[in-house]
DNA sequence: CTAATCAGCGTCTTATAGACGCAATTAAAG
DNA sequence: CTTTAATTGCGTCTATAAGACGCTGATTAG
């Protein structure tokens, strides 16, 4: 095949030691510059490279070559700025989130949708932060802003914390699965319906409910709104759980 | 690092040959065996080799070579049973999901509850599906099962083809996001709690919201239910979108 | 002014996927 | 029962990446 990407600070078993080392590179002390010359650039014009190349060519493109060329200087010279690739991926990944949108006011239901919605938002306008998202990762600093954004939207509903956690959790993994699917349909080449179809139609026999949805779906035309589909209904099944205590 | 895996048939931008690849073999025409000497094993020995080997060392110590090894083969021996990794990854992927619970008795509820749960003990069963469920995937005769199941599930609900078909996704993210939340949690290094409280501690002023969470949801212990948690809320959603019509 | 540091980076090593082609094998065709 | 064509196993070679190591030269603390 070819695309691979694969960067995963979550190393089938790896030592302990590269994971620390995306906690130090995402949650920097003091810098201490001392004595030798000066660096060539900052680590986030590292970053700003890596990015911008994964926006116009993909993850796949990212390699350390690459951002070196692109900022013109020798791959091995980055390895001053991060310690590996996981590093550099975590930073991307990090950078791209952004800062969360800071609603003090309205309810919860308001105020979780905005956060949604913008997480969305966010992610769909760079869908490589999708290979990002795999495995267990060391959350950056913006990240956490996000977490606590959304833990503060949900402070006045009667939610316990692990309670609030996991609605957040939900909202978070409906975005990822939403621009998942939604960047498999723009995709000219295997998108959803490229590659169904032909399977569909050569055993509509074996799968006839499939067929005939996706046929209805089809004709209704109500179509790349499973987002706010998802979404809708998640809140509504909170909200239900909060009126029940309420 | 060292992890990668990458296997991905979405591949940053290939050719599309790979992915009708991974179509051909995961649905096959009729096998038509003919002149040459009879191979030494089937498709099934290479999978099921492919899948040991998943489940005892994680995804990334499949490799071709491994697995070759496994069967004590030569490495270039499996390229006469699949045309890439791709195409072994997808064939695992579909092997592990297994095919669906085929309940045709209960309410959509109850149907889509046991549907959403298989699906959750089978993917915590074999964590490296995580990782083969990234990106736009062709999918294979189980996958589609599954989706059969799930739309034949809410035959009775009042909801369009689009909906049902966005509630399975909606269902099976949630599944795909609680399995590697869990998977996070259980690994020993690096694990959700591990990596969070060096940084939340340190950073408590900056997250005071998400740090009471996460004590009040330690000290009450009512923990890795989320995926129950989740799917309660999902359900009741769907439930009341349900009510408004019915 | 001298020495401790630190940046840039050339070179080499180590995976891993996969292309190609050859030789042995076996069933179909004569 | 040969001939022949398809088909398998697989050795060899290439391409792509990440990253280890150590040297050179810049820069500044003392």
């Amino acid at each position: 095949m070819g695309g691979t990407t694969g960067v995963d600070q979550t190393a089938g078993a790896d030592r302990a030691g590269s994971s620390s080392g995306v906690a130090a590179v995402l949650w920097p002390g003091e810098p201490r510059r001392k004595r030798g010359p000066r660096p060539k650039f900052s680590l986030d014009d590292v970053v700003d490279a890596a990015i911008a190349i994964a926006d116009a060519e993909g993850l796949s493109a990212v390699t350390m070559q690459r951002v070196a060329d692109e900022l013109g200087s020798a791959k091995m010279a980055l390895y001053r700025y991060v310690p590996g690739k996981a590093e550099l991926a975590a930073l991307m990944l990090d950078r791209a989130l952004g800062l969360p949108p800071t609603n003090t006011s309205g309810r919860w239901r308001r105020r979780l949708r905005s956060w949604t919605v913008t997480m969305h938002e966010r992610m769909s306008a760079r869908p490589w932060t999708l290979e990002l998202t795999v495995g267990r990762r060391t959350p950056g600093p913006h990240e956490l802003a996000w977490l606590e954004q959304g833990v503060a939207a949900l402070r006045s509903a009667p939610l316990d914390g692990a309670e609030r956690l996991d609605t957040l959790a939900l909202l978070a993994n409906h975005v990822r699965g939403s621009v998942e699917q939604a960047a498999a349909i723009d995709q000219p080449e295997t998108s959803l319906a490229e590659s169904l179809e032909p399977i569909l139609t050569a055993h509509a026999d074996r799968f006839p409910q499939t067929v005939a949805a996706f046929t209805e779906a089809a004709a209704t035309g109500r179509r790349d709104d499973a987002f706010s589909f998802g979404l809708d209904r998640i809140l509504d099944g909170v909200a239900a759980l909060i009126a029940r205590r309420g």
